[in-house]
DNA sequence: GTCTATATAGCGATAGAC
DNA sequence: GTCTATCGCTATATAGAC
């Protein structure tokens, strides 16, 4: 019995790591430019030996993205213990997901037509957590609407859009790449700009 | 002499026939998953037919984003002989662009390690292009923050980025994918987000 | 469960006849 | 310049020994 219980925490710990890799390489080239040869190099074992433990290269990113949608849900729930207002929730979190994109660990999402977007859809760990995600966000954007702190003309769900969106939005890893901008700087603006706007506020 | 310039009318047509469908296709799939046998069968001719045209499959995107910054530069032209203001001229392009996206017209911009970027980047008509657009729109962003109507503390070529972004925006999409809002709708909605802000403006 | 070796399929690009 | 047929390569996935 402690024997299988180790087995299986040895077993948990590898597939782990190949979620990392996986994850990492999801970041950098996407779904469809990764490669199952990539992932097994990259974790060290055998490509046959890599199908051991998921069924698929679908079932590879599936895993990758559950795991970022519960380290998504981890943040969520650390700003609901917060005193915060619904609007600084809202900044925080996707403060958390323009840091994550910019350190390269953010797997980008399914394109339109991709063979991932099937298995993601009956994949039930998957749609469990994203219906989670986005009920917990779907409440604070709705009570800072009451509170008058986001555009009430503005649906719900399509502010909800808007902001999942900052999470595969291509601008940080431009502003990156010209070297002019820290990390922060890059967050703080694109924060700015996502809430307040291009058009100057009057102060 | 009539003869020939006929003959090379034709073969204009059939290239820009052929641009068309390859702008289509990227649009809908993006460079990676867009397939040379599908162009041609899309087009009508065979395989060998379309590389007596272009020589690549880069060279193919290529021309269709050569065409698609032909068109953005006749937008912005048509709104420089206007007389609005530097931001509405900026909103009107940006509104071009999105409409563009959401028609399904839009050539998905090339991916951080494609191949299709270092050809690309050895295109003299494709810089060219990119480079007029961005002087102009760069030209606008710094009249419109030196009349105050975008925000002084956001560096030129940020703005510009930003911009650029709308332009591969996957929010017009999840919004059409709904059913639940008209083109316009979705069109006014970004743009009043983009520069105007998630947040409350007080009226 | 790990490996090597391979089956299978799709894609970019080309050969060669017309 | 159009076609059919094919090459050469790469990628997903699997077979089978250990």
């Amino acid at each position: 019995m402690a024997r299988l219980a180790f087995r299986e925490q040895v077993l948990r710990v590898r597939e782990d790591a190949i979620i990392s890799c996986v994850n990492r390489l999801l970041a950098e080239k996407g779904f469809e430019q990764m490669t199952v040869d990539e992932v097994a190099a990259d974790v060290g074992i055998a490509k046959a030996s890599l199908y051991k433990h998921f069924a698929s290269k679908e079932a590879l990113a599936a895993a990758a993205m559950v795991r970022v949608l519960e380290h998504g849900l981890e943040a969520i729930q650390a700003q609901g213990t917060s005193q915060s207002s619904p609007l600084e929730r809202l900044k925080e979190v996707t403060r958390w997901a323009i840091r994550l994109l910019l350190s390269g660990q953010m797997p980008l999402l399914p394109a339109q037509n991709s063979s991932l977007r099937s298995e993601l859809l009956s994949d039930s760990r998957y749609l469990d957590l994203l219906n989670d995600v986005s009920d917990r966000l779907g409440e604070w954007i709705m009570n800072a609407q009451a509170l008058g702190q986001i555009d009430r003309t503005l649906a719900p769900d399509v502010v909800l859009y808007i902001l999942f969106a900052r999470a595969c939005d291509p601008v940080p890893a431009v502003m990156k790449a010209t070297g002019r901008y820290s990390d922060d700087a890059i967050v703080e603006t694109l924060i700015n700009v996502c809430f307040n706007g291009l058009v100057a506020r009057p102060s």
